[in-house]
DNA sequence: CCCCTTCATTTGCATATACAAATATATTAG
DNA sequence: CTAATATATTTGTATATGCAAATGAAGGGG
C-alpha cells in the first residue's frame, strides 16, 4: 500500500466526509418527501419530541449552526409544517397536524433507510458503526 | 432512552452527517492555508502521486461528482496549483510547482490533524473508526 | 428610567456539493 | 466518410451549511 493510500483510508476527515456523502445519496434516494429533504425530517422529529423546544436547544441536538436552525426552521414554516412563536429572546417551535402526518411517514422512511444500508454493510455493523459515530460526536463536541 | 434519542443514535445517515460536521470543523481549524480548503488538499495529494490522472479517475479517487471536480480543478488552476491538458475527450491534471510545495505543506498539517483527533478520541480508535469507514464506503459503492 | 452588556436569532455572504442539461470529442455501424 | 451513439467535461441551478456582522430583546447598575 502506497502512502497515497495510507492516507486516504487514515484520514477521518477525509474517510468521514466521504462516507457522509454516500450514506446521503442513499437517504435522498429513500427519503422522497416531495420538498422536505432528509435532514429537515430530524428536525421534524426532535420538535415532535420536545415541543416548544427552543432554537438554541434545536442547534445543539442537531450539531447545527444558528444560521442553519434559522433556515430550516423558515422553510419547514413556509411548508406549514411546524410553527413559530417568540417568548422573549427565545423562539419556540411546534409541529402543526401536517407536521405530525409527515412525522408519521419519516418513520416509515426511515425504516426503509435502515434495511437499505443493512442489506449492504450488516445489520449489526451498521448499529455499531452508528453508535461509535453517537459517541466519537459526542468526545469532539465536548472536547474541542 | 425514548425513541427520539434511539433514531438519533442508530440512523447512520445522522450520526454520519454529525460527525463529517464536526470532524471537517476540526480540519478546517488545522489546515490554515489561505485560499486551498482541505477538501482540495485530497486533490492535490491524488495528483501528486498520479501525474497526469484524468477527471474522472479523481473523481472516482474522491468519491465526488463530476460537476465538483470541475469546480475543484477550475480554482486549483487559479491558484497555480495544477495544471490541465486535454487528451481527447478527457482531461489531465497535473502538479506544478507551487502545487508540490503546497502538498509538502499539507502532510505536516495532517500529521497535526491526526494528533488533534487522536487526542480527544484516541490513537487506536480513530485509526481504527477510519478505516471501517473506509472500508464502509467501498461497500455502498460497489453495491448501490 | 436609560445605558451597557449579554444572549438568541437573523442576514449577508461564501463554500462544498449535487443533478440535469448542454457541449465536445471519440467511436462505431453502415 | 457520415450519422448515430457513447463518453467526458462543463454549465446552470439548487441545497446544505458555516462564519461574522447586524439586529433584537433582557436584565443590571446607576
Amino acid at each position: 500500500m502506497n502512502e497515497e493510500e495510507q492516507v486516504l483510508i487514515h484520514c477521518l476527515y477525509f474517510t468521514a466526509s466521504r462516507f457522509a456523502r454516500n450514506i446521503t445519496k442513499l437517504a435522498e434516494k429513500t427519503f422522497d418527501f416531495g420538498d422536505v429533504a432528509p435532514s429537515y425530517l430530524y428536525m421534524i422529529m426532535i420538535v415532535k419530541f420536545h415541543p416548544g423546544i427552543t432554537q438554541k436547544e434545536l442547534c445543539h441536538k442537531l450539531s447545527i449552526a444558528p444560521s442553519t436552525s434559522t433556515r430550516f426552521i423558515d422553510k419547514l414554516e413556509k411548508l406549514k409544517l411546524v410553527t413559530k412563536k417568540m417568548d422573549g429572546k427565545q423562539t419556540r417551535i411546534t409541529l402543526t397536524d401536517d407536521g405530525e402526518e409527515v412525522y408519521q411517514q419519516f418513520r416509515i422512511s426511515l425504516k426503509e433507510l435502515f434495511s437499505s444500508y443493512s442489506k449492504v454493510l450488516g445489520k449489526e455493523f451498521s448499529k455499531d458503526l452508528s453508535k461509535t459515530l453517537h459517541e466519537a460526536s459526542n468526545m469532539l463536541e465536548r472536547d474541542l
